[in-house]
Parts: C-alpha cells; sequence; structure tokens
DNA sequence: GCTTGACCTTCCCGTCATGGGAAGGGGGAA
DNA sequence: TTCCCCCTTCCCATGACGGGAAGGTCAAGC
C-alpha cells in the first residue's frame, strides 16, 4: 500500500501523511526499493484514529499521547480522561469567548439600520465612544492564557501590552 | 509621541503598530530626525478602533474595510452591518462546530472510568468501533468552506480527501 | 520498446496575526 | 561619559497544514 492508498483508506492527506511522519507522530514508513512509501493496514488504523481525534479538534500533541496511551497495555483511563478534559476545557473557553463576541456584535448589528445613511452604532461602539451608547461589550472574558493551544494561532490576547 | 508612547496609549503592542504599518493597514507614520516614529492622538484614535475590532474577532482585511468606511463620511451603514454579519455568521458556524465537538467528548469523558484500568469509551470510539459502542459523534457540520477566515488557520477541513 | 499520464519523492514557500530576539543606534539623566 | 531604556530593521517561530516546482517511478496502452 502506497501513500495515496493509505491516504484514501484513512481520510488523511498525504501531505499530513508526511507531515506527521516528520513531527515523530507517526513512525518512519517503510521504503520500495525506488523509495516509495509502504502503509499497512494496521498503519490505516492508527492514521483513522489520528483522523477522528483531529476531527474532535484535538492538538498535535495531545493526539501524540493519545496514540501513545492507546498502543499501551499499561494504560490507565485516568490518563485519557483527563487529556480529554483539559481539551474539552479550551473548547469551552474558547466558545464562551467567541460567543460573547458573536452577542456583541449581532447586538450592534441589530441596532444598525443597514440602509444608505452613514450613521451607524458598529462605528460608533468601535470608535469607543462610551458617552453617547452604553458599551455593553463584554470586557475580555478570560486573561492571562498565553501560549494556549486553541488559540495559539489566534490573537495572543496582546491585550495588557 | 513615539511608538512606545501610542502602544501604551492604544493597547497595541509596538510590534503590531509596525505590522499594521507594512501591511497597509495604517499609514506610514511620520519620522523624527533619528528615524523614530511619530504618532498624534488621531493615529491613536485608530489604533484603538482597530484594537476594538480585532477584540470583537474581526480579521485585519475586515478591518481594513472598516476603517475605509469609518474615515468615509459618504458611507452607508448597509455596508458596516454587512460586514460585520459576515462576521457574525463565522462566528456562529465556529460555535457550532465547537460545540459539537464539546458535547462529544463531554460524554466520551463522561462515560470513560478515569481509574487505573485500561478500558476507555474515549479511545474505543477514536478506534471507531462502531459495533461495540453507538458511534453518535456528528458528522462534521459544516462542509465545503475552505479557505474560510475563521478556521483557515486550523483545520482545512482536510476531510474530504 | 516507447510513450503517456498518474503517481511518487524532496524542498521551499505561504498562510494568519502575532511574539521573540539579535544587532546596532539614539537620547536624556546622573 | 556612562548608563539604561528606547528605537530601528531583520529574521525566525508558531500550528497544521496546502500549493507547487523539479525530478524520479510505474503500469497500461500502442
Amino acid at each position: 500500500m502506497n501513500i495515496g492508498q493509505a491516504a484514501a483508506a484513512s481520510g488523511v492527506s498525504t501531505k499530513m501523511l508526511r507531515y506527521y511522519e516528520s513531527i515523530g507522530l507517526i513512525p518512519k514508513a517503510g521504503r520500495t526499493e525506488a523509495g516509495y512509501r509502504v502503509y499497512s493496514g494496521t498503519d490505516v488504523n492508527t492514521l483513522r484514529f489520528i483522523r477522528r481525534a483531529r476531527d474532535l479538534g484535538l492538538s498535535i500533541e495531545r493526539i501524540r499521547l493519545l496514540v501513545g496511551l492507546w498502543q499501551d497495555r499499561e494504560r490507565s483511563s485516568g490518563d485519557v480522561k483527563r487529556i480529554t478534559e483539559e481539551h474539552v476545557a479550551e473548547l469551552e473557553a474558547k466558545i464562551v469567548e467567541l460567543t460573547a463576541m458573536r452577542d456583541s456584535l449581532r447586538e450592534l448589528a441589530d441596532a444598525c439600520h443597514g440602509d444608505h445613511r452613514p450613521e451607524c452604532p458598529i462605528l460608533r461602539d468601535l470608535e469607543g465612544d462610551v458617552d453617547r451608547t452604553a458599551r455593553r461589550r463584554a470586557e475580555p472574558l478570560v486573561r492571562e492564557r498565553r501560549g494556549h493551544p486553541l488559540e495559539a494561532h489566534r490573537r495572543g490576547h496582546h491585550h495588557g501590552a
């Protein structure tokens, strides 16, 4: 089974397969004489595991831990549960953050006429005009979570500085 | 007012200030003889506008549009509202996606004993063992949204391939 | 046997919005 | 003058990939 077939069978792209190998998430695949990577049915199972974990939003680093536990007969389910709970907590925090943003913007958009005239509560809010409109937009709900996996890519919470 | 003071006054870091200038989100700042950037109170107002927009999760590109409209006396609030609604829709989609993940994982974690024993419903689910446990994990709720700003960084929805 | 085209290989670049840090120069106070 | 903090530009890293170039391989069809 070459890389394309393994990709089709697992739902992981060939790019990701090579990437996962490069970062050591999966072991180095065997090679044919011509240098083509070779995969087994067992490899495909692991890849499917990884893909499902990604679908649930888990980071590569947590998946690395989970794959290790999965293949460890001596594992304790407590470790698996702890990793999962950590991820759930991050999802929850992100949901709360996005929901606050959505609610604020929803409210502002609803108050906007949306016609040809320039007057606009959305811009007034962004302007920071605290006097003319009550600024109900919530202060950031979660502080001091730098380097947080779920938002490391998005907004380092540059706030404080 | 030099860059450090403008940063302190606006809540935008010096790094971001230089970055915003480099991508043309803000005009090139004036310079002192020594080459230091100089900012005015008006500049700080713009920066605060940008920071508030970022706090609401808007992308730089949308902020670019909003700043343009903000400074345009001939603007129509309809344009502002449309941009905002687009962003709200993306937030909503992301919230739905994360909530589905959270609910699935919450359920699996709740079913996990979390003790020293290896048996674990979480791993069984990731294994894809459809026979032993009913797999209630939702299929991806939103398809075909490649290049979507709110998730471009996270999971290119590599699914289909 | 040769061509064609689909596949494979490695390598580098771009994403998005930042932070970190190096190397070098400026500026005002003690 | 010395000191320290500020400023400058430049490059690198992040997470988890996708795109694409340049070149090698393989199987099918003629």
